[in-house]
DNA sequence: CTGAAAGCGCTTACAG
DNA sequence: CTGAAAGCGCTTACAG
């Protein structure tokens, strides 16, 4: 490939003055600047902004990691967090980290030595080894959409508070035998506290929760369906539901609908993120939603923020919200 | 940032030397690998690769540049691609184009500034000059789900077969009235050639097309919306529904759904590409799938290949498969 | 307005 | 087994 010193040879000029009228720096007359700029084109050349950023300690690129699970709602934090960093002239290397973070102290490590400026680890929780590698990186670093309490800043939704009002907003509707479906038990971040969350809406309403109503799963569609099945044998059968993820809800709907049950008439559902599939489903579906694009967008502005500055980034909870359509 | 310096200088040792060990490439001591591992452990030594690949004129990065149009399979396609990719040892570093690739040739020149070692570009079509600016790269270029007939190479399905063969599946399944929904008529490499395969399909099995039967649209769940309430409206209403996407697809049941149309008896309906809502609809769908995630492995495959032999890179065209479900 | 030179953090022949 | 040195392609004081 063509280097500066490629231009420089061909214009007669030094590579100190190229670099300055690429950089528009300002400083050389209109004449040398044409003359470079038109080398330059010529002779198809690129700068190499690796090289660059050698020099300058700066590569402008942001780390995002990633968990495998193939979700729905991929997209959406992947462009608020490129569109957020491409306006700020970041470039964002992403990188997964395996089924459940298995990989990832792998991939904290690839970023340190990528050199990236900031890194933003999004919905994979960290064990006390990632933690602890993470306290000791140079450069900020936020999560997305899951938390740690070993103090590194993160930005997501009150999980507990957003399923305290699914929950109410099921009851508020008139429902009193409300059944939870989809949570993992093992998930402190997701799992638990939606389930206190619906508990605690239940008990602030005199509303008694059967054991029977709380399915656990791992908010997949297939819990959903599993869900309503075990609903459907139930004496005391829910007459609404907070499933806790939109595939869940899914999986909670077409299962209501093959064994006869009309939603919302026999049985309202709500679901838990607003993804794409919400506005699709028949009937449209209820929901909580997070806003993704907006946490990965917010994520970036952090990071750019405090690789200007040097301060510590601090958590953010973000609101989330509740998109009535037609499950309930 | 500690450097190599640093870890040479507590060591007592040359960056020679460290370079070695921390490279694994033999001819040292074990005890100076364990006083060199050591201390880089201890100063949180992260090597600098952007160094590295100055040095070896090799980034081990591939680009990726998406659509902003979010996709259902967006997810499936960055996946492939860096589970590949990373496990050749490439990073990847995605950037997104904008609405219709506005800002593609930008996208092209920040990836050639970043030194890539291999570009892939998914779902956008190419207008003359970016492909111009293309064929002048000095790195390998791969086109997914889309392509150009410049010779740029390029990994898709065969959109005219696969409306051909989905078209054929309703034929074959008793329909003889069978409507096209949601194709942009201007995009000539997923609208048109899937008309043509529809058009095509009915033409050999001597099935008469109405004109009102082809109604086009933007791939969009509302364009499907709008298809099926156009079609109740028809004198001539078509008993099923070839739909250009799933999202068109869902569209179209939903609202067949509203109309008291029972999806497959009084319409059947098939989508296109497979995307995770089409299991969760209800019914399940039907569809002629778009292999995302092999496409985008199959990318990184050949570009390393291509990075590594210096040849010139092939085209592909991708096996599409019809997924039986329920919406026929 | 322009250039010579140092240096960013590495790798890698070359020499011993 | 180890080190001195050149060089990857830039940027940027410094000097004129």
């Amino acid at each position: 490939m063509p280097t500066i010193k490629d231009v420089a040879t061909m214009t007669g000029v030094s590579i100190a003055t190229v670099s300055r009228v690429l950089n528009n720096q300002g400083g050389y007359s209109e004449e040398t600047r044409e003359k470079i700029e038109s080398a330059a084109r010529e002779i198809n050349y690129y700068r190499n902004k690796m090289a660059a950023s050698l020099k300058k300690s700066s590569a402008r690129i942001i780390g995002l990691i990633m968990p495998n699970a193939p979700t729905l709602f991929y997209g959406d934090i992947v462009e608020g967090i490129e569109t957020v960093a491409s306006r700020n002239n970041y470039s964002v290397i992403i990188t997964h980290a395996g089924e459940d973070g298995t990989n990832l102290m792998d991939c904290v490590s690839l970023m340190a030595e990528r050199r990236v400026e900031g890194l933003i680890i999004a919905s994979i929780s960290l064990d006390e080894a990632v933690e602890n590698q993470i306290q000791n990186l140079a450069f900020p670093v936020v999560l997305v959409s899951t938390k740690s309490n070993s103090g590194i800043p993160y930005i997501k939704v009150d999980d507990q508070t957003a399923a305290y009002d699914a929950t109410t907003y099921l009851i508020k509707h008139g429902h009193r035998a409300v059944a939870i479906a989809g949570p993992n038990m093992q998930d402190t971040i997701a799992g638990l506290p939606r389930v206190a969350g619906y508990r605690q809406a239940m008990l602030d309403h005199n509303l008694p929760v059967e054991s029977e109503w709380i399915h656990s799963g791992t908010f997949s569609f297939e819990s959903g369906i599993e869900a309503m099945h075990a609903f459907f044998r139930l004496v005391h059968r829910p007459d609404a539901v907070f499933a806790v993820s939109d595939d869940t809800a899914l999986g909670i709907m077409n299962t209501a609908g093959d064994l006869g049950l009309r939603v919302p008439d026999d049985i309202a559902v709500i679901g838990y993120d607003n993804t794409r599939v919400a506005e699709m489903a028949n009937p449209a579906l209820t929901v909580v939603s997070q806003p993704f694009f907006q946490m990965g967008a917010k994520a970036v502005q952090k990071l750019t923020t405090a690789i200007d500055s040097g301060q510590v980034i601090e958590s953010e909870i973000l609101k989330h919200r509740i998109f009535e359509r037609r499950s309930v």
